[in-house]
DNA sequence: CTCATCGTACGAAGATATTCGTTGACAATA
DNA sequence: TATTGTCAACGAATATCTTCGTACGATGAG
């Protein structure tokens, strides 16, 4: 039986590994560990120790047949993403994704190229969402 | 001089509160703590304590010539809103807007009418932005 | 084999977040 | 005035997050 029934929602240092293992893939701790020492300070131990508490919450599956671990998302990406995303929505946008596109608008302006992509997105869920 | 010069990110219970004033404007403890009170079990004190606290971190202004005294958001909404996007924006959705308009799209479907909503505030974007 | 290196496990400190009980001042009312 | 209710202030318990030092076993070089 598992740790938690369900996944719960990764803290900011938490995030900080998930964004790592979403670039690389399956990794050991020191891999992890030396992609996210160069962006900042932070002890081998403290990877390590996160990453393990990552594994009992769930967040990360191990696998312990080598000597080294090596670590993976445990859910998909896009679930992960999902799952903040609907949760900064209710929690701060009342449930409007317009206030919420328009909050990440305003924090980070969006290139030409970014605004097509953003209307291909519309049209193909519309697409996908019609009747 | 504020005790702090930039207004930090506000927590999950922090947010709960800002969410009551956003809606009912400048109000005392009891007014917010009785719309809080409803949507979960909480004790006055505990609404109270949170607000002090925020009022301490800068989230809140605090007006003391009455008794009962009267708080309000420091920061317009959008501001912390933006805020909150800009943030998930970078640390979960790197810096993607298209992936983290799915990721809430997934999380919660979105109606014909907020389509269009979506789709008219990225004309306006791209008006307002064009060269 | 011996020693330096690399890895996991563990414990614990410090910071922050969340919760609520108690206290004392003030106000309203009987 | 005496009692009852309302409020802010405070302290403290608990939980969680984040960080890192220490210990100890396994591995590889000499």
């Amino acid at each position: 039986m598992p740790a938690h029934p369900i996944t719960p929602r990764p803290t900011d240092a938490e995030l900080e590994i998930l964004s790592v293992l979403w670039r690389l893939g399956s990794s050991t701790v020191r891999e992890v560990h030396d992609v996210l020492s160069k962006e900042r300070a932070i002890q081998y131990t403290t990877t390590l120790k996160l990453m393990q508490i990552m594994a009992e919450k769930g967040l990360l599956e191990r696998d312990e047949s080598a000597r080294s671990h090596v670590y993976s998302a445990r859910q998909p990406r896009e679930r992960t993403q999902s799952q903040l995303a609907g949760h900064l929505l209710e929690r701060a946008f009342g449930g409007s994704a317009r206030n919420l596109l328009m909050g990440a608008l305003s924090a980070k302006k969006a290139s030409r190229e970014e605004l097509a992509e953003l209307r291909k997105l519309l049209d193909e869920y519309e697409t996908g969402r019609k009747s």
